[in-house]
DNA sequence: TTGACATATATGTCAACAACATATATGTTA
DNA sequence: TAACATATATGTTGTTGACATATATGTCAA
């Protein structure tokens, strides 16, 4: 048992790369420690990362120019960022439904 | 696209039937209330309630007391109880988690 | 120089969850 | 007696996330 909002890696890949372009181990790794959890997995990451960008939301390119072997970099596109804010919105929503739930079981539990 | 926490008519149900035992067309009602959404969906709510009373999460029995065709109310049993109580530990954390999003987002776009 | 490990990207599989449709029985009321 | 509300229940399906696996390349120590 284990309260988790539906893809909510989803928006912080958005956050993520709101705050600048990044490919998709670093983004891993970036995840990892903003959404405070081991780690994420990689695999659903990489394909979500290519489904983001069949639907116009990211745009990438395979980056050469850094050491280590080639990869792939990611940047928000203004649809992203369009979507990133309607993340916001309806997470701030079902903050306050879930703060409504809490709330309500603590009056009963004083 | 809309954020949404997982099997969150779990613990909702929970919580109303800690404040009182109820049957399955009732519960829909309050839950609906509680939640603030129009209507949750019977068909998955009497499925819910069924298994998790072979978890022994709750218990039921028939009541033909009240007005109206028979009713199956439910009641809470202690382990339900405790049950309740991960999941309110476990929305805090998430909640904790998304208002931390929601900072960072904040912090970016004063 | 090779073996082990980390970096980096990617696909395959499967169970669960929720959305939506449908079925059935019974009580109420116009 | 027809229409509607109450009440419980099963069937079906697409999406999601957990877990497994594959592949390529870069790094570093023995």
């Amino acid at each position: 048992m284990q309260a988790r909002i539906e893809r909510y890696v989803e928006p912080a890949l958005l956050l993520l790369l709101s705050e600048g372009a990044s490919h998709g181990y670093e983004l891993a790794d970036q995840m990892a420690n903003l959404l405070d959890v081991e780690r994420v997995d990689y695999g659903n990451l990489y394909r979500l990362l290519r489904s983001l960008e069949g639907e116009g939301i990211v745009e990438s390119e395979w980056n050469d120019e850094l050491p280590g072997r080639s990869k792939r970099t990611y940047e928000l596109t203004d649809q992203g960022r369009q979507l990133l804010d309607a993340w916001v919105t309806s997470l701030r929503a079902a903050n306050e439904s879930v703060s409504a739930f809490l709330q309500r079981y603590d009056e009963r539990n004083t």
